[in-house]
RNA sequence: CGGAGCAUAGCGCAGCUUGGUAGCGCGCCUGCCUUGGGAGCAGGAGGUCGUGGGUUCAAAUCCCGCUGCUCCGACCA
């Protein structure tokens, strides 16, 4: 690094009470270690006086390194040390609101497209959440490992998932030529080692968990450290003897979640969801944080606690309709009446009598998917119903020519298959495509059309009716912030991981895997807990508990209380955080505000009369108080 | 991977249409002044205009290629 470094300066004087001095985060309470300048005089704040470093041609740090080292603690910052820089104005890459705070409180900066460095405040965050997901899975029993990053390539082959991944993994060759990836997930690596340790039924049940960065090559890295490429997550993986075991595993982690998220101190909801290219033979439950900046349609009943990601969300079946008094089908000529719209228009119908036809491509083969003109085909379930590796949308060409219609005339009594989603049952006098230039009236759906294949393929559309209790159901975005899945024996099967029961008997193990983005849940919090000032952070994730905040550093009544105050707090366990810098006011509370701790101690005029405010930046609320008042407060407040 | 946009000082932007050797605001440094909501005055530092090529006497500006970043879509534990 091209830095200059600090030359050496010679040491501080410093009172011989300074070794015996307990550090502040040792649980003591009492005044800090008396610091003095190299001229003896006491240094009051922050070492702003304490040493007058001779200046060469660099600049080097107005702290002597010693005074540093006898002040700090995990639980006390000086913001004129502190790696932080705010930003006044919004960055112009950023148009998510929880990605112009994290770059404007300092919390993180870009390096490339989804990949980002945690800075000081960000970090701190970050450690926070971790250690509550690391108590929380403590808690449930499970043990903490950590796994390679850096994978044989081979590995995904067993498995099958190489070239599900694709080019969502970043692939790296080693000296010797070698095929290696950056893990995106761990399943198999879990798998091949605790194949390789399991024997026994008396080895089981146990849950293995780690924290670890992950890396996906994201088609589109998006909004900040919502989709990055480069992330943390905990991920942990259960390994039990059978089903009830599993139940009971997935059961404890479910309910580890729900701590988490409570004890973090966001709204959340827990929705039934598809598993994905995870696979998984067994229920599967996604971790919704509710915001509009989600990538996820989370569907909700207004009425009871059902709620699914819109990819598995149903709704009770519509009411099928008879045919009863339906003149039979006409043909009408509709050149050029391509969309729903059109036809819409031109036949003066409504969207839920025309039967849409889509056709896709499943792993190559050309299938039609009919459903209403106002309904849309859900391709997850599309999938599901064909069991699928691969579904795309027929691109129009790839529709001609595999029909022979062109798009928007392609007729649901055509040869290639066709899955009718269940509500197409509901259309009484339907609409449908009848050729180049043509459509049919009077359709209906079993008489006209012969419905060979039914199921459920449709996205569920807010108003249609809970599958639980007949409530209305609504649309919310969400961001995916936590996924737990019962694998069952996908991949212990695939790697042979198994173990004797008690009669000897070799037997699959049966697995669970539970993931949690740590890094996402960064934004996730801002997106909810913040206003048009800067971000509110819920006290359990804040980087620090308590800005103090003295107004005029030049006033040495103001310093003295402050400090007085900082490190009482911070002796007893309170991080602190304490603006010593020689700015004016404004600027001082626009970016404690901005960096949005939940206490501010304003130390200004008043502390003449031994008063300080004490602001609630949550609730804006004040609360003007002696300093041994604030101190108490502050104390319960926070413990 | 398809579509769109952007790239000029740390940040936000102008300059480009009509080529003549770069400017504004904020921030930063020095001094004075000021200290309860991003002050004021004076002075100052800082830019191979993303990159490679072309046109031209002359390119931030015109042309071609490349790269990076952002957004929409596709994709997606």
């Amino acid at each position: 690094m091209a830095e200059p470094q600090p030359r050496p300066v010679q040491p501080v004087a410093v009172s011989g009470a300074r070794r015996r001095a307990p550090l502040v985060h040792g649980g003591r309470t009492g005044a800090g270690p008396v610091v003095r300048s190299a001229q003896g005089r006491p240094c009051a704040l922050s070492g702003l006086c304490a040493v007058d470093v001779v200046r060469g041609g660099h600049h080097l740090p107005r702290r002597h390194p010693v005074v540093l080292m006898a002040r700090q603690g995990r639980n006390m910052m000086k913001q004129s040390q502190l790696f932080l820089n705010t930003l006044r104005e919004v960055p112009a890459d950023a148009d998510v609101v929880s990605h112009q705070l994290m770059l404007r409180a300092g919390l993180i900066r870009q390096h490339a497209a989804g990949v980002y460095s945690f800075l000081p405040l960000g970090m701190r965050v970050l450690h926070k959440i971790e250690t509550i997901v690391r108590e929380e899975m403590d808690a449930a029993g499970a043990q903490e490992v950590m796994l390679p990053a850096l994978q044989l390539e081979e590995l995904w082959r067993q498995s099958g998932r190489s070239e599900d991944y694709g080019p969502l993994m970043f692939r790296v060759t080693d000296r010797h030529g070698r095929a290696m990836v950056l893990g995106p997930t761990h399943e198999e690596v879990i798998t091949e080692l605790v194949r390789h340790e399991v024997r026994s039924y008396r080895q089981l049940p146990f849950t293995l968990y780690q924290i670890q960065t992950k890396f996906r090559d994201e088609a589109r890295p998006r909004a900040g450290l919502l989709r990055l490429r480069e992330f943390r997550m905990k991920d942990a993986y259960s390994f039990d003897i059978d089903e009830e075991g599993l139940d009971r595993s997935y059961r404890a982690m479910f309910d580890a979640y729900c701590r988490i998220f409570d004890r973090i101190g966001i709204a959340y909801r827990a929705v039934d969801a598809d598993p994905g290219a995870i696979g998984g033979e067994g229920g599967t439950h996604e971790f919704m944080v509710l915001s509009e900046a989600g990538e996820d349609t989370v569907v909700g009943c207004e009425a009871c606690n059902y709620s699914a990601n819109i990819e598995k969300a149903s709704g009770q079946a519509l009411p099928a309709a008879g045919s009863s008094g339906v003149p039979a089908k006409a043909r009408v000529a509709t050149p050029g009446v391509r969309t729903i719209d059109d036809l819409v228009q031109t036949l003066g119908v409504a969207k839920a009598q025309v039967l849409k036809v889509v056709v896709y491509l499943a792993d190559g083969q050309p299938v039609a998917a009919c459903v209403r003109g106002d309904h849309e085909v859900n391709e997850v379930k599309l999938k599901n119903t064909l069991r699928a590796r691969h579904l795309e949308l027929a691109s129009p060409e790839a529709v001609e020519a595999l029909t022979g219609y062109p798009v928007g005339f392609v007729p649901p009594t055509i040869s290639i298959p066709v899955v009718f989603d269940r509500d197409v049952a509901s259309v009484a006098d339907g609409v449908a495509a009848a050729g180049a230039g043509y459509h049919e009236v009077h359709v209906v759906p079993g008489r006209d059309v012969v419905l060979t294949r039914v199921a459920d393929i449709r996205n569920v559309t807010e108003g249609d009716l809970c599958p639980h209790c007949g409530g209305r159901l609504r649309f919310f975005r969400g961001i995916e912030v936590g996924h737990v899945f019962k694998l069952g024996t996908k991949y212990s099967r695939a790697f042979g991981a198994t173990y004797l029961d008690e009669k000897g008997q070799e037997r699959t193990i049966l697995m669970g895997c539970y993931g949690l983005g740590t890094s996402r849940i960064i934004p996730a919090i801002i997106e909810q807990c913040h206003d048009e000032d800067g971000i509110i952070w819920p006290l359990a994730v804040a980087p620090f508990h308590v800005h103090i905040v003295p107004v005029n550093v030049r006033d040495e009544q103001q310093v003295k209380a402050a400090t007085m105050l900082y490190q009482r707090l911070a002796a007893a366990g309170v991080e602190v955080l304490l603006d010593d810098r020689d700015e004016r006011p404004g600027v001082k509370f626009k970016d404690a505000d901005l960096i949005g701790l939940p206490l501010r101690v304003t130390v200004g005029n008043r502390v003449a009369e031994g008063k300080v405010e004490v602001k609630v930046r949550k609730t804006g609320e004040v609360q003007v108080l002696s300093l041994e008042e604030a101190f108490q407060t502050i104390l319960h407040t926070v413990k």
